[in-house]
DNA sequence: TCTGGGGTCCTAGGACCC
DNA sequence: TCTGGGGTCCTAGGACCC
């Protein structure tokens, strides 16, 4: 019998990931509360010091303003933080072929075999990334080595930040006994409450239940995840750089919640036009576009479209949501977010059209697309855009960018 | 978690086919 | 005629992630 040799996964999550970059960038704000988000209203990143005053993710720059006058409040610096990524990614692909970018903040890494390669062990490799990051991008980050993925982002989050911390076979049962079931990746709310309920506190509890209880209890994903857990690598490592999206979304919340119907469609239309930007950007065209609108209480009405003829240009696809918008739209409900997705793109070279007759106008709109959107590289967002868009970029909208407003307009 | 915005993947059930 | 078994494709919707 062929015995497997044992896998060891490197995961590295980023502390506090954006404010630690721009403690990176501005030294002075070490060892201080910060937060970023300053341009969205919310609070998207805060420093550890931050956290300690009672600060959260999600509460509004105003409260912080407010409550906590001696905060640093930033806005984002979105391209400074993927350059930073880029280069921690960097930094690990020194020692590691097998990289995976999984999110701006976070990757793991196959370092199965090196050890001899480098001459250390996987502890004094570890640490080395780490100093390394540490020493050269001056942020700090915690690392997790284990078996398989889902071991190894246990261990990650088990010392945060500046932590590293390693979970073996031998020490599994030990850590996950220590580990509540909520905080397993891909263990969600939902998942964790019905665990619960059968008496699944850790997740020690978790992997003690037997394959066929997870069968018959559990949908496939989470069988995988107890394989995992028990210490088997099913999920592999995916190096390949994610630079095709498979869908797009914009989407936007507005307070207060309103049934305004031209207010509604035109926040629909910008998101048309930025989704249809950024899918241009990528030269992607979506089979399928469709809008949703959240009422005040959360609820979400979706409604699909598919497109005869795939197209990337606003001026095609936004009739289609007017056309359908009564689907989703009711005359006395309150509505707080409006959103659109663009699902099933594929790439625009191998677009060929359709049988329709609809793919000269859209490439006639598509080269007048070209040209605002190189005048918008030149000259900022949102300079042209839609007379449909036009509401949505005039009325002060809770969230919305500042810099939207006091532009000169140019209509289309 | 009193709830922002951008994503991925899986599944149940219906339509349609032989 | 209302009665099989089995396969594929599509859709809506759920759950989860950062």
């Amino acid at each position: 019998m062929q015995v497997k040799k044992e896998k060891t996964i490197l995961h590295i999550d980023g502390d506090a990931f954006f404010v630690g970059v721009e403690m990176a960038k501005n030294p002075k704000l070490k060892g201080k509360p910060v937060v970023t988000g300053e341009e969205r209203g919310i609070v998207s990143a805060l420093s550890y010091e931050a956290k300690a005053l009672g600060i959260k993710r999600g509460m509004p720059i105003f409260r912080v303003k407010r409550d906590f006058p001696k905060v640093t409040i930033l806005p984002g610096d979105y391209k400074a933080y993927v350059q930073y990524s880029g280069k921690m990614f960097d930094i690990v692909r020194r020692y590691a072929d097998d990289v995976e970018e999984y999110s701006i903040d976070e990757c793991f890494a196959d370092l199965t075999g090196i050890e001899r390669l480098h001459k250390m062990n996987y502890r004094q490799i570890a640490e080395q990334i780490k100093k390394e990051i540490n020493d050269e991008l001056n942020i700090s980050v915690s690392i997790g080595l284990a078996p398989t993925k889902v071991l190894s982002k246990v261990a990650s989050k088990y010392v945060k930040p500046n932590g590293l911390t390693i979970i073996t076979k031998d020490t599994t049962l030990d850590y996950l006994s220590k580990t509540p079931i909520e905080k397993i990746w891909g263990i969600g709310p939902k998942t964790s409450d019905y665990l619960k309920r059968k008496g699944i506190i850790t997740a020690k509890d978790f992997i003690q239940k037997n394959v066929t209880w997870i069968r018959e209890n559990l949908s496939k994903p989470y069988e995988i995840l107890w394989n995992e857990l028990n210490g088997e690598y099913l999920m592999k490592i995916d190096p390949i750089t994610k630079t095709i999206y498979s869908s797009i979304q914009k989407t936007r919340s507005f307070y207060p919640a309103t049934n305004e119907k031209i207010f509604l469609l035109s926040q629909l239309s910008k998101h048309v036009e930025e989704g249809c930007a950024k899918a241009r950007y990528y030269k992607l065209v979506p089979k399928k576009v469709s809008f949703f609108l959240k009422t005040k209480d959360f609820v979400i009405n979706e409604h699909q479209i598919t497109l005869n003829s795939t197209t990337n240009v606003p001026e095609i696809l936004i009739p289609l949501i007017e056309e359908n918008f009564n689907k989703v739209y009711k005359k006395n409900i309150l509505y707080r977010t409006a959103g659109v997705t663009f699902n099933e793109l594929i790439s625009d070279d191998i677009n060929q059209g359709d049988l329709f007759g609809n793919n000269n106008l859209s490439k006639k709109f598509e080269v007048i697309h070209k040209q605002i959107d190189s005048l918008e590289n030149k000259f900022g967002k949102h300079i042209v855009y839609l007379a449909s868009t036009q509401k949505a970029i005039k009325r002060k909208v809770k969230g919305t960018d500042s810099d939207d407003f006091d532009r000169d307009l140019l209509f289309l």
